[in-house]
Order: structure tokens, then sequence, then C-alpha cells
DNA sequence: CTTAGCACTCAGTGCACGAGAGTGCTAACA
DNA sequence: TGTTAGCACTCTCGTGCACTGAGTGCTAAG
């Protein structure tokens, strides 16, 4: 348990570490925190931070700085985040000027304004595709054996793919199987299409079943999630002017987690609701180990979105956390109107 | 004008300095490349190339280094590229598996070949979306007010937008609407289609016309070429790891050209037909100054395509341009079977 | 024209040294 | 008993200096 002098100390260094990326030590607190105890009594109380596991020293000489630990507890308990003003709230929805019919481009542009304001990187994903309905599929003859498969969801997300017209099967017949399928299959959510789609070919004639194979093959993997295309990151060079990738070793390791979208969107996928803050060894992934993850999980009707800002594990929480949430209330507002 | 013997120097200069990355000295050369002259006549030989501009010197105690002028010399003149054997042909051809029917998809696939076979940065650019003819014009109704408009084209690309319904626009109408567009507009290059679908909405109804207009609106948005999404880059972290980009500052610069697509992409159109080289200062944009294109320009049937391997000034240019080669023979005979 | 020899230049490395920041501990103080 | 002042100690960092080695330019001889 810490005393109140202890947490305030806690907090002095964690803030002071924010902002100046450096040591600090107990004159600097003793000055600056309005505290009204010598630099000696801190250094007493910091090394029993230390023994505790809240901060750590890089070398004897020098300040200390939170550990992991100490993140944690100064999230968990001392962090003040500010109410969003209604005039920053302003602010943001003059910056989100036009209105948005696509999720997607409003995800892209809020990670956009999300990084430039936070000057961390931001990912943001949409939701998944299977949870959609089938609106219409369609079939498009290019030449004699060239279709274009188009698919829509209920949603308004529109997957194609171009594809050989298999051996055997007219433009007249892919017609009329087009209709029927449309007439059965309208509504069916993405995900149990690849199967019902299946079942329902299975019922036309023999004959021409291989042709229709091939095609079901096509729709299932129109049907596939495809991460890449998903996941939207925002401000990569952001993250790196951070002083802890100064080092040209991490920053390549930086940007090998950015040119692996599925790492990324798979961490996306399991956030919880809300807003979570995940801190460099709490993540699974070696990679995110130097980082910190400030994540948002929000509804949006039917769909689900997910906007993570990521930084050091020296970053600013508190403002973190305030941007994002500042922007789901601005997508709250924007919904309702 | 060079004698033979500068010219062998010279191309030994370059070949040594692209390889170790190293300032050369005239006792390298003396020893390696089979020249049977002293030490000291190289160093005489090399003062006369650095004072003709084709070497420098970092500073007095160090060795030569090829200038932008001595690169440019030595790919205009000395460089030899081997033939594309067929059995590195029938290699690429094997790693190249799967047939695409989207072309789209085969520059993906050749900007990972290349990148990874070059250890350079990639980019590659399809054609571009007007010289495409209409196919088909599609609106497909969300809910009550959203609409998904669909744009096919004859290459079998899709573009789609989601729009909210126009005022005073029934579903109804808008059908009708789509199967008159359609019907006229079908053929129609895509750089001519803003202005003939405006042509066409112009004959209907004037009562509906601000409804018409917003639509067409979108229609020409979808056409507008969105070079983001057309240029592919892979590898970027392949030129990070050559040793001119170890500096922080040098790597954030070529970061934050890939982060800028128009860029490139501009770039990339201004080539000229089959592969030409683009060294240092040569570049229009500063951004390029120290970097060096490989770049190759390529007919498929009607459409172009555009592909750049980038690397410092002190790139394999041999193996650049081979690989380059190799890759279009490929594509050729990929597209006559 | 070519080569050997030599003095010269300069980046890079290792080392010593002092300054500065910060600590831990002890002893005195309230 | 908690707080504070004082002081010796530690460690990083920057600077100056000497030394090394690679490479050059120039001169004179072959």
């Amino acid at each position: 348990m810490l005393t109140e002098r202890q947490r305030a100390i806690l907090q002095a260094v964690v803030e002071n570490y924010i902002r100046y990326a450096e040591p600090v030590g107990s004159r600097t607190i003793a000055k600056t925190s309005g505290m009204n105890y010598s630099a000696a009594t801190i250094r007493n109380e910091m090394a029993d931070l230390e023994e505790m596991g809240y901060l750590e020293q890089p070398h004897t000489s020098a300040g200390r700085i939170p550990s992991e630990k100490g993140y944690r507890y100064y999230v968990d308990h001392l962090l003040t985040f500010e109410e969003t003003t209604d005039q920053f709230l302003e602010n943001l929805r003059s910056r989100f000027h036009r209105r948005f019919v696509e999720l997607d481009d409003a995800l892209r542009h809020a990670a956009a304004l999300l990084s430039d304001l936070s000057h961390y990187t931001v990912v943001a994903l949409g939701p998944e595709i299977v949870q959609a309905r089938l609106r219409k599929l369609d079939f498009i003859s290019l030449d004699e054996d060239r279709v274009v498969a188009i698919l829509v969801t209920d949603s308004g997300r529109v997957e194609h793919r171009t594809l050989n017209l298999p051996e055997g099967l007219t433009y007249e017949s892919l017609r009329e199987l087009t209709e029927r399928l449309n007439r059965k299959l309208s509504g069916t959510t993405i995900a149990a299409l690849g199967q019902a789609i299946y079942q329902e070919l299975a019922r036309v004639m023999e004959e021409h079943r291989q042709a229709y194979v091939e095609l079901t093959h096509f729709v299932q993997e129109m049907v596939a999630p495809k991460t890449e295309e998903n996941l939207i990151i925002d401000g990569k060079l952001q993250i790196l002017s951070q002083p802890e990738f100064r080092d040209v070793e991490k920053m390549r390791a930086l940007l090998h987690l950015f040119e692996e979208p599925e790492l990324l969107s798979h961490v996306l996928r399991q956030a919880e609701r809300g807003i979570t803050v995940k801190i460099g060894a709490e993540h699974e992934l070696p990679e995110l180990t130097p980082l910190s993850l400030v994540t948002g999980q929000y509804d949006l009707g039917q769909e689900q979105m997910t906007i993570a800002i990521i930084g050091p594990t020296r970053m600013d929480y508190a403002r973190a956390i305030g941007l994002l949430h500042a922007v789901f209330v601005l997508f709250k507002s924007l919904k309702e109107t």
C-alpha cells in the first residue's frame, strides 16, 4: 500500500518523465511539484518506491524512471483525465468537416486526426465483413472468358474479384444462376454465406457442378477476411520521432510491426469494450514489449470499430485517453444527428 | 574522353564501392581487379578522374568514391548486364506460382518478388483508370436512404462509393435512370465519362435535376484517379538496411517519401518506355536526391504498367536492371500463354 | 611512362581527467 | 519519530591528447 506522499511522488516522477523523457532526480521533484519536503526526504521515499518496484534506476548516479508497474499504478490510480470540453469537441467537429457516409472513410479520418493531435501512431480497425449480410451478388462479363464477381453487403461494403469464366458455363446460365442465388441468399450473413451458397448450388443441375464449385470458391475467397485492407495505420512517422526510437534497430523493429498488418489487427480484435490501456510486457506479442497501446472499442449500431493509439511505454496516457474519448463522443453525436 | 585504363579504373572503383560501401583506395584496385599497374600509377589516374569529376574524395586520407557523374558514366558505358538465363527465368516463373487474372495482383506479386531478390524497395504503378471503358454502372440500395454506387470498367476494375439517396429521388426512378445510363454510356472511356454523364442527365426531366447533379458528382469522384490505392510499394525496410540510411534523419526523410504516394506515383507516371536509370540529383524532386531509380515501363495489351527499383545512388545497377528485365520477359511470356 | 619511397593528412580509437548530476548514509534537529 | 542538511561516493558525459593505420601527393629513379 502506498502512502499519500508516495503516490504524489510517483505521480510526479511519471509525469515528469513522460514530459521530458529523462530520469527524474529528487531535487527536481522537491523544487517543481509544489511538495513541501526536502530533496533528502523525497530521496528516501524514492528508494522505497524503487524497492517496491514502481521505479527504476538506469544507473546509480541517475534519477529514477517509472517501471512498467509504476506506469500501471499511475494509469489505474493517479491519472486524472480532463472531461472533454464542449469547446474542444466543437474544434474536433470542425476538423471533421464533411459528413461521412462510409464508416471506413470516417475511421480513416479519425485516425489521421488522432495521430495528428496525439503525435503518436494510430491504428484503426473497422467491422469484420462476416457480421454483415449479403445484399447482392453480381457477375459482370468483361469479355468472352473473364467475369467480375461483385458482392455487396447491407453495410455498404463491396468486394470484387476477376475470374475466368469456368469451362462449359455460358454467360446466360451464369445470369440465371446469379438471379437464383440472389433470390435465395439475400440477407444471409456473410459468415454463413460460404456454406449456404454451396448447398444452394448442390441443388442445381449436376452437369455444371464443376463450374459452380469453381464459382463458390471465388465467392468464398472474396468473403475471407482480408486484414490488410481493413486495417488503417496513420502517423507511422509520429512514433518514430519519440526519443526511445532514436536507435536504428528499434526503429526497424517498429517498422517491421507496421508492415505486418495481421499482427496488429489480431491485437485490435481482442480489444475489450470501452477504453483499455496495455503497457509494455502486458502485451502477448513480444514485438509490442517496448510499446503501450491505448485502445478504444466502440459500437456504432451493429458495427464495431476499434481504434488504438500506439506510443512508447513513456506515453502521455492522460492525453491519449482524453483524445480517444473525445473522438468516440464525437462519433456518437454525429450518429445521432 | 577517357582512356581505356581510366575506364577500367573507374569501373573498378564503382563496382568495389557498390559492393562494400567504403571508399576505394589505389592499393585495393591494384591488388584485386587484375590490373598490372602499381598502386602509384593508379593513384595518378585516380587523381585525374577526380579532376574530371568522375570520382570524389570524402577527405584527404580516404579512398575515392564515385560521383554521380561517375555512376552515370558507369551506367551508360561500363555496366555489363548478363542476359537473363532460361534457368533464372524458370526459377522466377516457379515463384510466380499461380496465374493472375487481375493485373493488380500480378503487379503486387512482382513487386514483392523484385524487392526480395534485389534487396531494394520496389514501387509499382498499374494502368490509370481513365484509359479504360465503362462496362457497367449500378446503384444498389442498402436501406431507405443509402445507396452503393458501383462502376465496373472493361479492364475489370471496380470502384464503389456509398452515398445518401438524394432528396426527391425514389429508388424506382434511380433504377430507371441507371438502365438508361448504362444503355447510353456503356463503352465510353472513363476519361470522357464525367462529361458524358452530365450531358445525358441534362436531357432527363428538369424536375429532378438537383438529385441527378448530386449523383454525377459521386460518379465523378469515383472516377478521379486515386493514387494511393493505385501505388504498390514493397520492401520499405529493404532500402532502410542500406548503410547510407543508418542515420536516423535520413531514414525519416525516406519514410516520409513512402508516406506520400502522390510524389512517387507522379514520378512513375513520367517514366519513359523501356528501362531507364535516374541517379541522384538527376531527379526533379529534391526528396529523391540521395536515391537512384531503375524504372521500367511496359505495355501489356493496351494497359501500361511501371515498376521502379529504388536504392541509394550506390546501388547495384547491373543487378537491378537485370532483374527488372527478367520480370518483364516473364510477364510477356505469361501473357502469350 | 611507370614505379618505389617518403612525408603528410586525417578519421578513428583508447585513455585520462574533470565537471556535473544524483544518490545513500549519517548525524543533527524539531 | 519523521525530516533535513551535509558529505562522500558513483557514474555518465564531454574534452583533450596521443597513437595507429589507411591512403594520398609528390619526387626522383628506373
